[in-house]
DNA sequence: AAGGATTCTGACCATTTGGTCAAAAGAAAC
DNA sequence: GTTTCTTTTGACCAAATGGTCAGAATCCTT
């Protein structure tokens, strides 16, 4: 595999301690801080979305936000805080569907539930789902120390929960990982792909009548399967 | 969305056409000519899948592959080059898995048998996967057109006998295009995001382990789905 | 072994790009 | 209205990168 690293690692939490704008920190942010920071978050993650850190350039970032690239170096010192900007401001959003799913609910109507969440997710927000398709498929050399830390927590006390509904039969017998991921990949696969699926349907999952087809053809599919079959009826 | 193109777009049917390298073309390739353009490829494919078409550089694709800038130029003239020729490599490849499916065979398992064979491939070729995965998620500068046009022809008739399949109650009532996105999403993610399983899991597919798990969990669901019960048996 | 074709290389060039800086322009406080 | 702090800009720099080229080295045929 590949050595060379896109970014240094650097763990999410440092951005914080890092001064990482000429902006005076100091005092309070001013109106103005708080906009324009607000406006070049928006234009990185357009263009971090479709062309990865490296791919993306300081000067495009700044045009599209409206303003020169010094000017935005004036926000934000280099490109990586950009991006890792970018990265924080989004991943809290993509965390929260999988927090939502609860231990005493109904196990099916948890697990629909959760699906549906992450569909409107891929819908409503398709450039963040690509922001972070981008950097896993780099290597994640950025979110790395997220995957196996607060994602590894997060993703280890769900699927202890999936696996008990399991074990007590109130599920059929899977692994409880493996499911997650399949619900990842179907949601998110509207999201990253929507090129694709434009190119394949005429239409995107925010057309609402592909949205509704997609969420049938998944709740019967992680529910029922393919088979025919009278089970509930 | 964005307007400015990653690389121009290029049919793919072109290449053929255009002299895209100073090595001669008029007699037969040397025994060289295939030796290193091949081992060229193969870096370029490590390159772009981990990199996407800007973030790979010639040097680094050159050095992998054990030659100078200027040496590797004289086989492809440009970068544009190197990145049409891998994708035309892989893609026959990528397609031969949905084309194997027949019309006439048992359907759940014509589909069973889909979705492994798109796990193996994700399995043996995650780096190809990668490849495509990026290509999609920025856009398809370069594939744009096979979208449309070869993949989709392909994929038409594909639904269509899973349309009629389910039509004659031989599997559910389900959309086959979104059962052929599933597929194609569920097998993917194992290559595309191959780190985050790996955080997660601690092993990839590669590992036979977890091979058999997520075959296991594939078939459980996309047959049976996760509620419980006791259709056939 | 000779000679022509092929392959390879170092030096080089132009452009792009991340990033700096001093100073001008603009807000805000008084 | 003046002063002080914040914001913006044009000019600039160094490194990286795609690509060229003349000539050297190597291969292959006879």
């Amino acid at each position: 595999m590949s050595s060379q690293p896109v970014l240094d690692g650097v763990a999410l939490n440092e951005i914080d301690l890092d001064r990482h704008s000429r902006a005076s920190l100091t005092k309070k942010r001013t109106r103005i801080q708080v906009e324009k920071e607000r406006s070049i978050l928006d234009a990185a993650l357009e263009e971090f979305s479709t062309f990865g850190f490296r791919g993306a350039t300081i000067d495009q970032i700044a045009s599209r936000a409206g303003m020169t690239k010094p000017n935005l170096l004036y926000y934000f010192r280099r490109k990586q805080d950009i991006y890792l900007a970018v990265l924080r401001r989004t991943l809290d959003m993509w965390l929260r569907p999988l927090e939502a799913l609860e231990a005493d609910g109904h196990p099916p109507k948890e697990i629909l539930a959760y699906i549906n969440r992450k569909l409107e997710l891929s819908r409503d927000n398709p450039t963040a789902s690509r922001l972070f398709a981008l950097e896993i498929l780099q290597g994640a050399p950025v979110l790395g120390e997220v995957l196996g830390g607060q994602l590894k927590l997060l993703v280890d006390q769900k699927a202890a929960v999936i696996r008990r509904w399991a074990e007590e039969g109130r599920i059929a017998p899977i692994d409880p990982y493996h499911l997650i991921f399949m619900i990842w990949a179907t949601t998110q696969h509207y999201a990253d792909f929507e090129v694709q699926i434009r190119a394949l349907l005429g239409a995107a999952i925010s057309d609402s009548e592909q949205f509704d087809t997609a969420k049938a053809t998944l709740s019967t599919i992680f529910m029922d399967g393919v088979l025919t079959g009278n089970r509930h009826g």
